[in-house]
DNA sequence: CTCCCGATAT
DNA sequence: ATATCAGGAG
């Protein structure tokens, strides 16, 4: 069942009392680093990366000392993040492509981000939005999807199309805030396993109010 | 669609 | 024991 303008203005209303200033919980000193942090959030809590990046960036800071390091020494740093295989490949081969075809600057659109290792639209939209400032979409992760999914933004459970409803409700002014916002929900209030719903300010106009399962 | 993958909460 | 964590590549 989807919602109506009315109520979803009212749902926006009410979560940007709750979330009124959301960024990323990520720590990074440059694009560089936030471009890398997001590539190893994935299926990975923040907290944790918090963990490894401050060691990898004291080691490689730049995309160019990036490009040359050592694939076995960056996967022991990051390993605990899982998936480390693929991750020190894409941030490594990432740094190089950053060098090599970007002048060791990470681009600020998302075309170009995309012709990035281990970057597609998620990542790509958290670096537009939270170092640049800019907004060409919605950042749908996890926490996005199922927020969207139980509140009815979205009756879609790919990303991508997530991503299309919301920018089609939502008035692109919102779209920036939105994504981190859903976030900060998502984590604190509208969990996967036990949803808060008796702390969850939405919780009157939201169709799925009670229902514990995931999507 | 499957695979990648360790840490943590439940 | 199992589901989940700011996904992306093949």
């Amino acid at each position: 069942m989807l919602l109506k303008k009315e109520k979803i203005s009212k749902i926006v209303k009410i979560l940007r009392k709750d979330y009124p200033d959301t960024k990323t919980a990520l720590g990074y000193e440059s694009a560089f680093q936030l471009l890398v942090a997001v590539i190893l959030s994935a299926q990975c809590t923040d907290a944790r990366v918090n963990m490894v990046t401050p060691v990898l960036f004291a080691k490689y800071p730049t995309p160019q000392k990036m490009a040359k390091a050592n694939l076995e020494d960056i996967e022991t740093i990051i390993k605990s993040t899982g998936f480390y295989h693929a991750k020190a490949k894409s941030i490594v081969t990432t740094a190089q492509i950053l060098t090599e075809d970007f002048n060791g600057e990470v681009p600020d659109n998302m075309n170009d981000l995309l012709k990035l290792r281990g970057v597609a639209r998620k990542t790509a939209n958290v670096v537009l939005s939270d170092f640049f400032k800019k907004t060409e979409g919605v950042v749908v992760d996890t926490h996005v999807k199922r927020v969207s999914y139980r509140t009815g933004l979205t009756n879609n459970t790919a990303p991508v199309k997530v991503e299309l409803d919301l920018m089609k409700k939502l008035p692109k002014q919102d779209w920036l805030w939105a994504g981190n916002a859903f976030v900060w929900h998502g984590r604190k209030v509208c969990d996967a396993r036990k949803p808060k719903c008796s702390l969850c300010s939405i919780t009157k106009i939201c169709p799925k109010n009670g229902v514990k399962n995931s999507i």
